[in-house]
DNA sequence: TGAAACCGCAACCTAATGGTTGCGCTATGG
DNA sequence: CCATAGCGCAACCATTAGGTTGCGGTTTCA
């Protein structure tokens, strides 16, 4: 086969996660999927003690962590709990694996291009 | 060692990759590293081609794109061409990496609290 | 030796983002 | 039964982000 026959129909499959890595480029946001991935889910009260900021500066971030979908909210009495959702941020993983192997196998072409 | 010994130290290292996640949270700069990933690198002009948005449009995303360490520029003749730098990408995937591994290591605690 | 290609700088505009304050609602639990 | 904890909604503000237009400066190469 023809060694670049396509070199438009790359790993542009990965430009679906855009809003995944937006959600996760805020210090705040990422300290709140982290916090949250280690299982325990938490109160948004819960959440903002320790924080610098104000509760509903921390309800946004937790919607627009919703809105892609990295979080979900329950209904816990008058409480009203948020926990991780682990699939968004696998897809995220998948797209920076698809470049990372694009990279490689470019680099391995050029290295076969040199020693031929 | 005790089990949840430090429940703040989780994988808090992971905050330093915000910016990294923020330079991929556009479309368009996705679709920048992701050609550049690809392995040829490439002009302001080349990339732009193709685009619906100017060529200052697709120089200020390269800017924050090297800002974030993602990309490189290299002068070639009266070009100046860009290249992708795959070392932030493997930060970013280690972030990740850490957050699910933390997400499955809570999991695993679940499963056997339930079982015992 | 110009015309054209390639690019940087700067001003400007609009919309989104991150944040705050203020108020009002609802469910508990003493 | 009423005070308080826990939230939601909405208005508002300042800053950033994404994008465009306009112009000027260098290399090349025909």
């Amino acid at each position: 086969m023809q060694p670049s026959a396509s070199p438009g129909a790359v790993a542009m499959d990965s430009q679906g996660s855009a809003p995944i890595f937006a959600a996760l480029g805020d210090p705040t946001r990422l300290r709140l999927v982290t916090v949250l991935g280690a299982g325990r889910a938490m109160s948004i009260t819960e959440l903002t003690s320790g924080t610098e900021i104000t509760r509903q500066a921390v309800t946004k971030h937790l919607q627009v962590l919703a809105a892609a979908g990295l979080v979900r909210d329950v209904k816990a009495g008058r409480e009203r709990l948020w926990e991780f959702e682990p699939a968004p941020l696998q897809e995220a993983r998948h797209s920076l694996d698809l470049i990372a192997q694009q990279w490689d196998h470019a680099l391995n072409k050029l290295k076969i291009a040199v020693e031929s």
